[in-house]
DNA sequence: CTGTTAGCGCTTTCAC
DNA sequence: GTGAAAGCGCTAACAG
């Protein structure tokens, strides 16, 4: 027991195990045995170990458990942002399911830098976090066979393009809550149906894009691509994509956003040009975030369970953590319309 | 070097610093050297461990070196949730602070419950941060100040209530703001100017009053009570005192909603009644996150820089880390009036 | 059921 | 300038 060769302990220190043990008159190991709660240790000895624990307000040292078992507690979430609601909901899911697990969230933003991304994974895989959650990631799929590859082990939620297939996955039903989306408008009489779509290359849009067209096709109504307009998940993006719409010839009765974002900013551009939601245009939205609650009138739109899709991330990585098996490595949970005040009954005819 | 005791470097394992020494031909306290870029170290030393170091993708442990050095290059977060705006732009701030510091953020959202929050910071400043950043924490001054002496490092970010002279905090112009809010409304020739605070024990509250008040006494307006209305920065709260605030025999012609959320319900409640903003009744809100560009007309707000006071908590935590000393315990930033379309020429007398 | 012990990977004296 | 070595607090064999 030399002295101490460098400053360490903060001024105000917290027991170590050793006091602990000390203290409750055990060894060190079985201090550890009742505070993981493994291994046979007596009621008599536990609960002098546990009194003593709790009369120091003992913890374990994090770092020091990481480096000694291998595990940290810790999580890496990487994100794009956390700012829009879609992305802190998500995060509230994740961080709530760590909570009951005792573990905790290291967030780690990329603000949409593939290079960032990459470099925040490789250290985040590095002791400092025992797996990761993915959101809507940078990542093209080999690169993400590279990370499994060196036995970090990750979950994407929300995969923005189609990725290896052994990576475990959490999405929401796109396809299905847009064919529901646009199915409901065309119940309402609506024929000349727009969409607003996210970019053209990530998944979420192209099965959206799915579920439109395929409800379209059920109603034997011809899709045109005129009032089919691609845009950036943005308010401001949805004020464009609106304003372009009525410039048409043939402007729409209705409008399919591919998020709640885009609804609003349509929205906005729909009233600013003096015509009334929903009696002149119905408005649907996707995601069901805070947005729709917002505007007036409140939005009809396409409930994403958010939360929940954070919630199903960590239970798919705690099985891989515990190299459990899978019965399901993709997950795609429901999604549900839910009806606002923003959609009307189509033209007369 | 025996054999491993026990199960750990996880599959795909990552390089060492024993290895990259190895590699380099020199001593891992060599390594550590180029890595911290501490002491001395020759440049062709220093390059040649930096190549290896490049080839290898090396990057430290942070279990060990939090152990070894006493620090994790984690800082903790705690929050009531994450989600409203409010919060998530703070934590980007932070977040982007961090980052050029190479330090991760530690979420750890408290859903306001303090059994949660004490617990959690517990666990956080035991090993697993280096310090702490608290957003709107429910610990009372007493519960800081032992914090504060268990040697744990925190600042905190808008406080919640009357804390501690000696705990940092960093907290926007809450009373100037509203000073400047209510003064626009009185040039605009409003003279009833209604007030939807939060809850009467937050010095947000209790500040933003007091700029309400002064505002008003400076242009000779008796305040009535009974246009001032407590109630809890959520939109439905907002719905509700709106509602109120017009049934009564002498309504307000103007609306101080102490947050966004609450000025968006006060604005839907108003729209529900048949009138119109601003022709009728101006609304200034407080806050100016997402939720004053997603209504309909876009709301006049005062603006809190957010992430940037999400970045001065980090400033200010690291110069506490470095035992620096302070030119200033607490930092005010300061609120901006921004004008928008929810406001209008007061009656005409 | 409990204690002893060997590290986990890194930083930091202290010699050289 | 560089290396040797101690030790951070904890876990998990292993022995008893």
């Amino acid at each position: 027991m030399a002295a101490l060769p460098h400053k360490n302990g903060r001024s105000g220190q917290r027991a170590t195990i050793r006091e602990i043990a000390e203290f409750a008159g055990v060894s060190i190991a079985t201090v550890s045995r009742v505070v993981n709660g493994s291994g046979y240790v007596s009621d008599k000895t536990r609960m002098a170990v546990e009194s003593v624990i709790r009369e120091h307000r003992y913890t374990a040292n994090r770092s020091a458990r990481g480096l000694s078992a291998g595990r940290t507690g810790l999580v890496g979430v990487t994100l794009p942002r956390i700012h829009p609601s879609y992305f802190s909901v998500i995060v509230a899911g994740v961080a709530e399911a760590l909570y009951e697990l005792d573990m905790r969230i290291v967030l780690a933003p990329t603000l949409h830098e593939h290079d960032r991304e990459v470099g925040l994974l490789e250290r985040l895989m590095h002791g400092t976090t025992d797996g990761g959650l993915l959101v809507l990631p940078e990542e093209s799929g080999s690169e993400l066979r590279t990370l499994m590859s060196y036995g970090y082990r990750f979950v994407v939620v929300d995969p923005r393009m189609r990725i290896d297939e052994r990576v475990p996955t959490v999405s929401a039903a796109n396809s299905s809550g847009a064919d529901q989306a646009t199915r409901y408008l065309l119940e309402l009489g609506h024929r000349r149906i727009a969409a607003i779509t996210g970019p053209g290359d990530m998944m979420a849009t192209e099965e959206r894009l799915r579920g439109y067209h395929a409800a379209l096709a059920t109603a034997g109504v011809l899709p045109d691509p005129a009032i089919v307009i691609e845009s950036d998940w943005e308010v401001d993006g949805g004020r464009r994509a609106g304003a372009a719409l009525f410039e048409l010839a043939d402007p729409p009765t209705a409008i399919f956003a591919f998020n709640d974002p885009l609804a609003v900013g349509a929205m906005q551009s729909v009233v600013a040009r003096g015509l009334r939601v929903p009696e002149d245009v119905s408005i649907v939205g996707f995601d069901d975030t805070v947005e729709s609650e917002f505007v007036t009138p409140l939005l009809t739109t396409v409930r994403q369970p958010l939360a929940e899709m954070g919630r199903m991330g960590v239970s798919l990585l705690m099985r891989l953590l515990e190299n459990r098996s899978f019965e399901a490595l993709h997950v795609e949970l429901a999604t549900q319309l839910i009806v606002r005040a923003s959609t009307g009954a189509g033209p007369a005819r």
